[in-house]
Formats: structure tokens, sequence, C-alpha cells
DNA sequence: CCACCGAGTGAGTGACCGCTCACTCTCAGA
DNA sequence: TCTGAGAGTGAGCGGTCACTCACTCGGTGG
């Protein structure tokens, strides 16, 4: 029988794109529960996979941890530098399209949710450190340049953005409170 | 034999006494590796009891994490109150001398880093995510009556503390970078 | 059609960790 | 001096989890 007809058919995927699933798994289910906090069981269930191909596609938890870290921080880059870059081509501010396109980040709380969780980790991880300190100087740099602010207005900028950090994963959107509402951006 | 004549005497404690080492020694191990990264026997060890005796201190692992937040907050709380008090006493402004006293804060690394993994835990438990927004509102509520500034003031601060945390967690003190000098406040 | 290689898995294994239990030791007050 | 209540612990149990191994299956080039 021809595979294509087979109504249970199981097609063979390649190790790239197994990888490239359990990336995008990894940043939903380990968002939720922190990387510490999630089994590998859950990102492999979540990729479609067993946990034994999970553990052939990548050979330890912490590399599996740096991966998605790596991806996540690469997906908010983008976000940023596509900002900046339309902006520039619709000739509108790239500092402000920049500030807008973290809002629209945080439609994906599970992005957020990683960087959080990436920052936690960096205290015992000295690679999760390293690559958060790579991720800042990028951003800065690219912010810097496409912006052209004073160190002052950057540090306003990032500041913002770790507290819209915080914001998300204490679930301060359905709080009311005076306090919620200053300190929440919208 | 007089128990105090004894070499290695052994002087019984209050069980208030050792809570109070237990949170003590909580904020330090913690602090370091994280809530989940940190097994019940290192707080022990550095509580200076036995593992079980930690457990009949405190039921459960989660009750003991939610007291050690609960403490750190607390601390966080009281730094900022009478930072304001002596300032206002002295004429000063002090709104500058609860930044300061942020700032005097970071020297005890430990306790930013709880802060950091309180705002990670809080995504996967709710008791923790209520704690931190308590804590945000009692502080805020503060800083606000003490300082008398607008809305938009009083975010920029809160978001240049959580700045503070996450550069103190990633290690940026040690990262002479351009983005690290420009971000980092001293 | 077959041989081979990469995709994919079920069923473990050992270590660790939260938590418990049965027990000992200390000391204040009667 | 005796006792009862509370401080304190060693040893282990059960469950979970990172990681492994021996294996099957599917597709492709010869």
């Amino acid at each position: 029988m021809t595979p294509s007809a087979s109504p249970t058919k199981r097609t063979l995927s390649t190790a790239d794109e197994r990888r490239e699933a359990v990336l995008e798994a990894g940043m939903q289910v380990f968002g939720e529960r922190g990387f510490l906090g999630t089994p590998t069981m859950e990102v492999a269930k979540a990729a479609g996979i067993s946990q034994a191909y999970l553990f052939r596609l990548f050979p330890t938890k912490t590399e599996l941890i740096l991966a998605v870290i790596e991806r996540s921080n690469e997906r908010i880059y983008e976000a940023f530098a596509e900002a900046a870059a339309v902006a520039k081509a619709e000739g509108r501010d790239p500092g402000e399209a920049m500030g807008e396109s973290y809002s629209a980040l945080l439609a994906d709380r599970r992005l957020l949710l990683t960087q959080i969780h990436q920052h936690a980790a960096a205290a015992a991880m000295p690679e999760v450190a390293e690559a958060s300190r790579r991720m800042f100087a990028h951003l800065f740099e690219l912010v810097q340049r496409e912006t052209g602010a004073e160190p002052e207005a950057l540090q306003q900028f990032f500041a913002h953005g770790m507290l819209m950090n915080v914001m998300a994963a204490i679930g301060a959107q359905d709080d009311d409170g005076p306090w919620a509402q200053a300190l929440r951006v919208c």
C-alpha cells in the first residue's frame, strides 16, 4: 500500500524538523513551569515524540534548556529588528516602534516567561548567565544604533521591558489595584 | 555535670528561634540555586538542623518557600520604609533616599536573587503570584505616599528596580561592555 | 527486491529528594 | 528527684526523573 493512503499514516520527519518542534514545544512548556519544574517527558509529549528520542536529539536536559533559551532570545531580537526596519522604511520613530513591538511580544506570554526563567536560572548556571549577557549586549547595540538614544534613555527602555516581564509573570494584568494600573502599560 | 560546663554543650533552642534560623538560611541558599533547584537538605544543613526537624518546623517544602518569600519581601519593605523615614527626619528627598536604599540592598545579592526566583516561581504557583502582587501593592503605596510622585515616575522607579534585579542575576557587574556600563547604575 | 541507515520507541535503572516514623535527649517545674 | 512535654535525629520509604539500551520500523539507493 502507498504510505499516503494509510489512515494513520506515519511519515518520518528529519531530525532537524523534530529539533525545531522540540524547541517550539520547549518554549511553551518551560515557559509555564520553569526549566527545573518541567520534566523532559512533558517537553517530549508536547513535541509529539518519545522521551527517549528527545534525548537523542538533545543529549542532556541542560543542552535542551540552553537551546530553548537561545531560540527565544533570537525570537525577541528578530521582533525588535523587524519593528525597527519597518519603522525606518515608513519614516516613523524606530524607538517608539520597538517599544510597541515589545508590547506585541506580550501577547505571547510564554516568551516573556521564558525570559524570567532564564534570568532566574542564570544565578545558578553560568552558561545561562553568559547567554543572557550576550542577549543584552546584542539587543542594546541594536536599540542604540537604531534610536541613537542617550544611555539614560536606553536604560529606561530596558528597565521598562524587565518590569513588563515581571508584571506578566505575577499576573498583574488581572489585578485592578492602583499599583497595577499605574505600573502596567497597555 | 552542669550543661554549661560541657565542652560540646548542647543548648536547646525554641522552635521559633529555629524557624528564624531556617528562614535566614533559606534566603541564602534558595537565593543561589532557586526554589526548585535547592533540596531541603541544603536548607537544613545551612540552618544547622536535621532535615527531619526542618519538616517539623515547615510541614511542606511549599510552605517553607512561601515563608522565605514573605520574609524577604518584609525585609525589602522595611529597608524602604526606614530609608524614607530617615530622609524625612533629615529633610531630604524620600524618593532619592529610597532609590539609594535599593542600591544598598544590592549589597545583599541573595535578597535580589530571591526576588527573581519569586517572580519566576509565580508563573507556576498561584500563592507565590499572590504574594508578589501583595508586595507590589504594599510597596507602591509606600513609595507613592512618601514621594507623592506621578504614576509615570513611580513606574520608572519600579522598572529600574526590576532591571537591577536582572543585572544582578546575570552577573552584569563583572561585564565591561558598553551595554553593562549603560544599564547598571552604581 | 534487498540491504542499509536513520527515525523512533518501550521498558527499564539508578540516583535523588520530599516526607515520615520511631526513637532519644534536654530541661523546667512539681 | 522524677516526669512530661517539647527539641531533635537516623534511617528509610515511595515516587519521580534524567538518562540508557536494545530493539523495531520506514524509506531510499543500488
